[in-house]
DNA sequence: GGGGTGACGCGTC
DNA sequence: CGACGCGCCACCC
């Protein structure tokens, strides 16, 4: 079932909330590892589930969206990010605004 | 079955 | 301050 890291990798990332946004490293930090964030990039990559997996939310730590973009192709991540309140600066998110905190989340909930 | 690469992150030179 | 390599896991050839 989910002996890989990559099953875990999805229900992490089903997990941010609208509006807000993960960092790859983020999530393999969740997922185990930081130093997943390979895996997590390369999991997006496979995205199975794009329905459900918002992988437009997943950003590098910069906060910049990732150019080799083939979800819908092009900027298209950056204008479903603005589509839910996500104010992008030249391309990048205001990390120190919009990063998702799963652990003020959780607090939150 | 083995080797190389990748939507990253961080440390070190 | 800038550039390079390493580490991790999974998939492709």
């Amino acid at each position: 079932m989910d002996n890989g890291v990559f099953n875990l990798i999805y229900d992490i990332v089903k997990q941010i909330p609208k509006g807000k946004v993960a960092t790859y490293g983020q999530i393999a930090a969740l997922a185990g590892n930081r130093r997943l964030a390979r895996v997590v990039g390369y999991a997006l990559h496979a995205n199975p589930d794009p329905e459900h997996i918002p992988c437009h939310r997943v950003v590098n730590r910069l906060g910049q969206v990732s150019e080799a973009f083939a979800f819908g192709g092009g900027n298209r991540q950056i204008e479903l990010l603005e589509a839910e309140g996500v104010i992008l600066t030249d391309g990048a998110v205001d990390l120190n605004k919009y990063r998702w905190n799963r652990v003020t989340t959780d607090f939150f909930l």
